[in-house]
DNA sequence: ATCAATATGATACGCGCGTCTCAAAAATTT
DNA sequence: AAATTTTTGAGACGCGCGTATCATATTGAT
């Protein structure tokens, strides 16, 4: 069967990068293809980045057996330089906003393949809603998790775990292409204003935390708290 | 001529409610059976629903030509109690406490309802995007801008416009289906950790706002975010 | 009761996505 | 260089959505 041959392939790579030979090279075409296509704005289905990448639809279809594997690959091609990024700063607040400041305009930049990921992942989760397509991962919490929880870990002492957990819970609700769709999209907002509001979030979310965790327990959470 | 005769019906019935007749009648129960077969779970196409409610596909199509049309008209059906609903307090933390408290379960029963105009939302973005389709609405403002602007709306006199909005437009980060999806899908929480972590976010900010007008411009925004 | 208007249903069509088959081309082995 | 394996391309197929057409049933007015 040269298609689970092929099939496999794809997997493989993913452990064994520097693959040489014409399947490497081909994957890698449609690959930088794609991601053009979607810099540009594009959600490219599999047969227009064939068409692009001037190769035939059943080749195209052997390397990205869906529009979801596409995108999801050219998502972590683009994604790659955030996931090593680190703050220079031991500062919870200050870590933030770097990462905003590193990651959102990453973000940006990819966000007609972060929009396509999401409606993916809708699309996924109704299917699976409906009872077609049994045990699959449905959701894949994506990097935000990680990156975030790394972010605020000057924190991690101060805070009691389920605090530090729900300004981590919190901190990714600010974070993800939602912010993109909510203030650029809902609201009519600019990239700048998008990353002010998003910052200020962020940054009001850390401090609440953090004096929290000063006065004590849930000073702040009475009713109306009269400050 | 027929129709654009019943396609004119779907625009009107929008207008005058009570009207009489079988074309009322049958529109009634499409709507409906989606109602019930989304609140299950289910994302129906207007070819299922059509199945469901015993009606042939075609009578379907004309009452709803499409599934964004479908879901359009469920979420209006399943939102209005929200939209009409006040707090009793004046004070903008209850205020949107109380908005949280009566929007949330809301937007959890028609959970799929909201993902799947979500979804479509997205779509109709990529399509624009693509050049096809002209100058549509993309992305239709829901009603969240309007509901926390009321909500907040002590605040108005006491904050400088822009700080306003900024406050508004940070709460609507928070407020949509977008939060089941991070907190429940992506993160796992339940139903009452989702909405303990939304209000804490919610109230969190608004104090942030309020703090920050008292003490006297960016008192706590040192750090991060110059300007 | 009759007749026009209108709502419904059955059917067929185009279109795009994803799958499959098979033959030609390219690469690799011997 | 010849033989074999692998990769590619061209085309056909099924499927679901949305559209269009036409005949039939239902409604409402005269």
């Amino acid at each position: 069967m040269g298609i689970s041959r092929q099939q496999a392939t794809t997997d493989d790579d993913a452990g064994e990068r520097a693959e040489r030979g014409p399947r490497a090279r081909t994957k890698r075409l449609m690959l930088e293809t794609a991601t053009r296509l979607m810099q540009a704005g594009a959600t490219p289905s599999v047969s227009e980045v064939a068409e692009a990448a001037e190769v035939s639809r059943a080749t195209a279809y052997r390397y990205f057996p869906s529009q979801a594997a596409l995108v999801q690959a050219v998502v972590d091609e683009g994604l790659g330089p955030i996931l090593t990024w680190q703050s220079t700063s031991d500062d919870a607040e200050r870590r933030v906003a770097d990462l905003f400041d590193n990651a959102m305009p990453r973000i940006e930049a990819f966000e007609a393949t972060f929009k396509a990921a999401l409606k993916l992942s809708l699309d996924q989760w109704a299917r699976r809603q409906a009872g077609t397509l049994g045990g699959e991962p449905a959701f894949t919490r994506g990097h935000r998790v990680d990156l975030l929880k790394e972010a605020i870990a000057p924190l991690k002492g101060r805070l009691p775990p389920r605090d530090f957990n729900r300004l981590a819970q919190a901190l990714s609700l600010i974070f993800g292409v939602e912010v993109l769709i909510v203030l650029k999209d809902i609201w009519g907002l600019d990239s700048r204003g998008t990353r002010f509001v998003a910052q200020w979030a962020a940054g009001a979310l850390v401090r609440a935390a953090v004096a929290e965790s000063i006065d004590g327990g849930d000073g702040a959470n009475t009713a109306a708290v009269v400050k």
